[in-house]
DNA sequence: ATCTGTGGACTTTTT
DNA sequence: GTCCACAGAT
């Protein structure tokens, strides 16, 4: 999303924005940098008293919504209340007026892709690309633009790298042994986590509550974060977390920066307001909060209250809201308004144990004095049948902010929200898939129904699995969406820290992960040595490489080695000037051996990591230098989807939030599972609540269609439990809800069917081959296509997202998904020694036609198909 | 250096 | 049940 750091428009860069008081119309205004069309459409919009184009369509509160410039605005927009429209209509409206210039409005979003969405929309309203909007984009995105600027003033250089999960780990362990900590007891994931939510709410170390330091570590919590912050400095790299918190201290340390950011952006707008968190919080109202120079600067750094010092980031959170409610009601006085517009929706805050605060969406007019509160309640999405299960089941919430959807586009062939009883996941799957089928058959309502507008929605990604495995054996194209993404692929994050270590060879995390990969000779031994020696001298690792080759420290092996290796960093350091990223990054990963070295792996899936590193070779392409890449690949770990195929939608119920689907199904309703048993016991009260809201938000996914299942029996950790339906099924009103009545034997709501064993009942597709799905896996037989792991499957999977491991517990039994005849004689002969994806290594033991029997060195005895397995060795 | 066995965890996940 | 990380063996 951002380029490289060394292309940001600033102040300096910019003709001085005219001064004009808010709210002043756009005829004085001069044309807009680079807005010619902008400007002509703003003049003739001026001259008409018709409303322009891009107003006329919105309801009387979104066209409030639009026209409401001046002032902090809260925009409460329910699920599929045309929130999107109203961001993009507003900005277009700012620019159409001339209000501001595209560069003077700020607007944050959580996710590049509504970013995109947004720069997207806004284009197709103004005309033409919206060249001009360099602060729209995420917290983190923008976030690091400006730390990019001012990055010495926290002591960073402006190259500083962003460091991912996995480098973080790695680093806190490194930590944690030299505190002399056993690593076991005190895990360093943990206390990633711990470091997160602390930064979450800006809690610098010396800040963090005295019973969190002493949690961790035998109460050494803090010093250990104090180190953790000492060698990301030292390492001149950042987390997440620091991306916003750096502007924070740097804002609060330097109010004259600050102010020139003051005077920039006119107008601020916040999507998904309800997901913020503290840190974000804090982030916004400094940049939101233009005030008197003197008076601000005490504020800011938060010296009006006595017991703190001035370097605090923030009131600890529990003095947080007390002294926020004092300074927000002081700070308004007397101070030119904010143009503040905040737009989210309370009952959709499902990010609550990733730090967001749901308190700041319900605190807002508290926060802005004199705020407008814009409800947006008019839905255009969902049958009245959906919004009034949803409205029921969300009314069980307290504290809200209180909105209730409607649709005026009511049908009387609306079906009501169906609720279906299974005997275990299996079953329910297998239900699914039947009415999946039904519906794109057009048997269920006569229409014929695409699989891209029908979506899973899942409470936990564990039951996936099922879902996917049955849609295999149907031979039903799905698309799972979430899970690993592209860019935390070993291979990938392998070349990456090639590249980063290229840019800044100062990455000693990058140099320790590709120092020995591909194999060097240059093991701990040499590595630990470096290692002493580079924090001996204070010096990068692979500075004190070039120098340690100079001594006779190393063996000569290991020395050569290591020289080479050292001589190719500085010939490709070079080079990041003169090549173009690409290029360079293919030599790099020739000349260092790393494509060899999967080139020499014969395992199934050296050919798939050979081909994501051309692909990540490809997508350098466009990239201006690598350190642009780099920082682009940081901060959008999202992988572009291909909406190409017709498939069923597979995801969680939190990456679905913001996405609509004609029809949903929302499996899992069972007590423990959703609400999630885990949310019951740590969140209590508020926890409930937040599982509700998933609730509400899986639903208000459905703009025709809502299945909802549960089950008696799930397999929980591997083992068989019996469940209870969800108690937000009861919640649910009967005048929109409909008890499907089951076409098993077994079924009916509420009906229990405990004793019963779950081979009692009849199946009805005992036997798969009279399946639709099975006659279609037939005919499909001929166009088997290998997908992205080597599989070979006679109906296209795609994962947006997934790689590593492969299918991640995807079971590809081969008995149901049968697709060569058997008349073909096999490549493979008993004693074969092959390898499965999922089950590992194994020798055939015996052959049926394309089916084969294999004895699992793990897995035991497994009958699959033989395009599931690769002979090896 | 690579393979294998064991122990622990296991909700949700963006940046 | 199954995946992952790591220690110890080969």
């Amino acid at each position: 999303m951002t380029s490289g750091f060394d292309d940001i428009p600033f102040f300096d860069e910019e003709p001085a924005p005219r001064k004009q008081p808010p709210g002043k119309p756009a005829a004085e205004s001069p044309e807009p940098a680079g807005g010619l069309g902008i400007a002509a459409r703003a003049m003739a919009a001026r001259g008409q008293s018709r409303s322009p184009d891009y107003l006329s369509g919105l309801n009387p509160e979104q066209r409030e919504a639009v026209e409401t410039t001046e002032g902090p605005v809260l925009v409460l927009a329910g699920a599929g209340t045309g929130k999107t429209r109203v961001l993009t209509t507003r900005i277009a409206h700012i620019l159409e007026t001339g209000r501001a210039y595209p560069s003077q409005i700020l607007a944050v979003t959580f996710t590049n892709k509504a970013a995109r969405e947004m720069k997207e929309r806004i284009g197709l309203l103004v005309g033409g690309a919206v060249e001009g909007m360099p602060w729209l984009g995420t917290f983190h995105s923008i976030g690091v633009k400006i730390l990019r600027r001012h990055a010495e003033l926290v002591g960073l250089r402006s190259d500083f790298s962003i460091l991912d999960t996995d480098d973080i780990i790695r680093l806190i362990k490194q930590l944690i042994q030299a505190e002399g900590l056993d690593d076991k007891r005190w895990p360093a994931r943990q206390f990633a986590g711990m470091i997160d939510g602390w930064k979450n709410k800006g809690l610098d170390p010396a800040q963090i509550p005295e019973g969190d330091a002493r949690a961790f570590g035998n109460g050494r919590g803090r010093e250990l974060y104090t180190a953790y912050q000492n060698r990301l400095k030292s390492l001149n790299a950042c987390d997440f977390g620091d991306l916003l918190l750096h502007p924070i201290r740097m804002f609060r340390a330097n109010p004259d920066i600050l102010r020139d950011y003051h005077d920039r952006f006119r107008y601020i707008l916040v999507d998904e307001y309800q997901d913020t968190n503290t840190a974000q919080y804090m982030w916004l109202r400094l940049l939101a909060q233009r005030s008197a120079p003197s008076r601000m600067t005490r504020d800011q750094t938060g010296a009006q209250a006595s017991d703190r010092r001035p370097d605090d980031i923030s009131s600890a959170p529990a003095q947080a809201s007390a002294d926020r409610r004092d300074t927000a009601a002081s700070e308004s006085k007397g101070r030119p308004t904010v143009n503040i517009c905040c737009v989210g929706d309370d009952d959709q805050s499902i990010y609550g144990w990733r730090g967001a605060e749901v308190d700041n969406i319900l605190r807002f007019e508290k926060d802005f004095p004199g705020a407008k509160v814009i409800k947006l309640e008019r839905n255009y999405r969902s049958t009245e049948h959906i919004l009034g299960a949803a409205g029921h089941l969300i009314a069980h919430n307290e504290g809200r902010l209180g909105k209730t959807l409607f649709t005026e586009r009511t049908n009387p062939d609306d079906q009501k929200v169906m609720v279906h009883a299974a005997w275990d996941s299996e079953e329910e799957a297998r239900a699914v898939g039947e009415e999946i089928e039904r519906l794109q058959r057009g048997d269920a309502d006569g229409k014929n129904h695409n699989l891209n507008d029908m979506a899973i929605l899942v409470r936990a990604s564990f039951q996936m699995r099922e879902f996917e495995d049955r849609f295999v054996t149907l031979g039903l194209n799905y698309r799972v969406i979430g899970g690993p993404r592209f860019y935390e692929r070993l291979e990938v994050r392998d070349a990456m820290a090639y590249f980063r270590l290229v840019c800044q060879p100062a990455d000693d995390l990058a140099f320790e992960r590709i120092i020995n990969t591909p194999k060097r000779g240059l093991g701990d031994t040499t590595v630990r040595t470096l290692h002493d020696y580079a924090r001996a001298r204070d010096i990068p690792m692979l500075a004190a490489a070039a120098d340690i080759c100079e001594t006779d420290e190393l063996k000569p092996k290991a020395r050569k080695s290591l020289w080479d290796v050292v001589q190719n960093f500085s010939r490709w350091s070079q080079r990041l000037e003169t090549l173009p990223p690409n290029e360079l990054a293919e030599q790099v990963l020739e000349e260092s051996g790393y494509t060899d070295m999967w080139k020499n792996d014969k395992s199934a899936e050296a050919p798939g990591r050979l081909d994501n590193l051309k692909e990540l070779v490809r997508s350098m392409e466009e990239e201006e230098s690598m350190r642009a890449f780099l920082e682009r690949i940081a901060l959008v770990m999202d992988a572009e989807q291909n909406e190409s195929m017709d498939a069923v939608s597979i995801m969680t119920l939190h990456s679905a939030k913001g996405l609509e689907f004609d029809t949903v199904f929302l499996p899992g309703w069972e007590e423990g599972l959703f609400p999630h048993q885990r949310a019951l016991d740590e969140g209590g009260r508020s926890g409930l609540e937040e599982e509700r809201r998933l609730a509400y938000v899986g639903l208000t996914r459905a703009k025709h269609l809502c299945h909802i299942w549960f089950v008696s029996n799930r397999r929980i950790h591997g083992l068989w439990q019996s469940t209870m339906p969800s108690r937000f099924l009861d919640e649910l009103p009967n005048t929109h809800v409909e008890v499907a009545e089951s076409d098993t034997s077994y079924g009916g709501y509420g009906r229990g069917g405990y004793g019963q064993s779950r081979f009692d009942k009849a199946e009805p597709f005992q036997n798969s081959y009279s399946t639709p799905g099975w006659k279609r896996a037939q005919a499909n037989k001929t166009d088997a296509t290998r997908d992205n792991w080597g599989n070979r499957s006679g109906h296209a999977v795609e994962r947006i997202g997934y790689g590593e491991s492969g299918p991640r517990g995807k079971t590809i039994e081969g008995e149901l998904v049968a697709k060569s005849t058997s008349s073909t004689p096999s490549k493979f002969s008993i004693g074969d020694r092959v390898f499965h994806l999922k089950f590992g290594n194994g020798n055939v033991a015996g052959i049926e036609g394309n089916k084969l029997t294999i004895e699992f060195d793990r897995a035991g005895q497994k009958r699959v198909l033989d395009g599931f397995v690769e002979k090896v060795g």
